[in-house]
DNA sequence: CTGTTAGCGCCTTCAG
DNA sequence: CTGAAGGCGCTAACAG
């Protein structure tokens, strides 16, 4: 590998006129010897040696993303199509910014810390953590953070935050209105787990909101938690679905992929969608596109989601002040395909 | 963030010791000190800072992993859930073993070896590789690699040489065996894209070995390249649903998700799985189970296909020579579920 | 406009 | 067993 002191040598320059040169500070170099240095940059084909820079704290150009541990265990179970899809994006809108991209996966903050101090990190980003550990990393930040799908109290969001994130409750409110206007008034809701946390909190306000308005009274046992594996959830579906799920016409889940499990589930034991209940779905991803019927469901733009947050945490890095706080719901949209229907009137 | 120097000075000895604790040269320092060292540094909570062991080569930890550029485009659309998986699966083993996973897409060798230099990075691992850039990371590599499902020449396997792939062959022969042994002789076959690379060559090959061996004669027109674009890929289904596809019983696809999305096109369009075609898949992902039918399909386990990729890349990077070349090609399991049936005896 | 110098933190000699 | 010294590549500060 070539170095900066080789070139110098080589076009009988000093390092640093040619630091110079490969940093584009054209008022201190000479047209001519920038030219020449330029031309023996090329034909070496010199790449900085990014040990140098970061010893001297010139910046790693890495940009750290962090994916929650305990989110990742079930991703390799469900291989989560979102977290998919938005690492792929994120990596793509890194690289275009100039930066490297550091993957890692940890249910700690201290261990993400470490990581980002030995590294000389840049920036961090963020996804699906815990509300009280995006606290933690606000707390020991010594670099800028951007969220994505973070809820956090104002209190926390104070100057150099940057959240990006989806108005989850919209979404919820929409997609439970779309089902009231249909006629249905028995809505049951699904979500993965027992404690809803974060965006799935939020659509479920929504749903709430929704029912509310329309004067229809949200009971405890209208809320049904999914298990995160796959046997206990499908027996689950199956026991209620010759039960406590008679008293429903529709059911709204809170991601795509569990309104196409459960439509498998049901099919699976004669029960036929919408005929029997209307199913929505959230996040329009490719689970309420391969099911039949397609799910109605909540869009989303993810590719949006990834550019936003690195874009804001790239100019945040480059401004090197925190700046104010930003906290960016994206819009969502309803789209109706159909795994939903009209109730029938009945007498 | 504190350094070996600091370190030294509170504990009133010289960064020479206390390195050589860090690095657990016991011999090389009184018991009395070594633990007082280490006190220090938990009580410190020390971190080696990466850009001193980088420039002084002594080793950067980490792991380069190099997905092809033209795959990930395609990624990004269908959400490749191999990809997916695999990513995750080899993040969580590169961290498992010590290293520091930095993700890198590129369609150009020239680019991901600009990077490997530049981060000394120990090793790559490169993803969904075309044989001729196999070729040129093999040609070009100043450090370990180890690939993932890339076939190329016996004469390019040279010491050094690790390759993680599966019985792709094997594969592709016994789905199409199993076809067969149901009474199938018109079997059409299903790929991505006009040109056969890879592992879908393999299966393809397979597949005509299986033809051969039951005396059924493979013509040009059994194989049908299908478009990466959804809708293209949707209209052409259709349209030959509805005139070539009538001669055939039952359609080989080479993945989960081409014979998922099929399905519902047929599905869309009044066919039905397994009565008007039997179709097989391959991989065993979540587009197999989240379809009805189930898919009959060839599984595989890719989280031992990351784990080895990994586990012989770290042992290459630490014995520090080029050992024999490896070239692994995991079993596969035939699965078979709804979408495929007996044909019909007819008169 | 150009060059010299110093220092970032670590590790490996080598000398005590 | 311990310590001092040098060098890895880069850049910023300063001198010419």
């Amino acid at each position: 590998m070539v170095t900066i002191k080789e070139i110098a040598k080589l076009v009988n320059l000093s390092p640093t006129t040619v630091s110079n040169v490969i940093h584009g500070h054209k008022g201190k170099v000479s047209a001519e010897n920038y030219k020449k240095i330029n031309l023996a940059l090329k034909d070496t084909n010199y790449i900085s040696n990014m040990g140098g820079r970061l010893l001297g704290h010139h910046g790693s150009k890495i940009i750290a993303v962090i994916l929650n541990f305990d989110r990742r265990a079930e991703v390799n179970i469900v291989s989560d199509p979102f977290y998919d899809q938005i690492i792929g994006f994120l990596e793509e809108e890194i690289r275009k910014q100039g930066y490297f991209m550091m993957l890692y996966t940890s249910g700690s903050v201290v261990e993400s810390l470490r990581l980002a101090a030995a590294w000389d990190i840049e920036g961090l980003i963020i996804l699906g953590s815990l509300p009280e550990d995006a606290k933690k990393f606000i707390q020991q930040q010594q670099r800028p953070l951007a969220f994505i799908d973070t809820y956090v109290d104002e209190s926390f969001m104070k100057d150099g935050f940057i959240n990006v994130g989806l108005q989850d409750f919209q979404g919820g409110y929409d997609i439970t209105k779309y089902l009231i206007s249909l006629g249905h008034r028995k809505i049951a809701f699904f979500a993965d787990g027992d404690h809803l946390i974060g965006v799935d909190e939020k659509r479920f306000l929504g749903y709430k909101q929704a029912l509310s308005e329309a004067g229809i009274n949200f009971q405890q046992k209208d809320f049904f938690a999914l298990d995160y594996r796959a046997e206990k959830r499908h027996a689950f579906l199956k026991e209620i679905s010759q039960d406590q799920l008679k008293n429903y016409t529709a059911l709204v889940f809170t991601s795509d992929f569990l309104a196409a499990d459960a439509i498998n589930v049901f099919y699976d034991n004669g029960i036929q969608i919408p005929r029997d209940f209307s199913i929505t779905g959230f996040d329009h991803n490719i689970f309420s596109e391969q099911i039949r019927p397609k799910l109605t469901t909540i869009g989303q733009n993810v590719n949006q989601k990834a550019v936003l947050a690195v874009d804001y945490l790239v100019e945040r890095i480059q401004s090197k002040h925190a700046g104010q706080k930003i906290n960016i719901l994206l819009e969502t949209e309803l789209i109706v395909q159909g795994s939903t229907a009209k109730i029938p009137e009945t007498v």
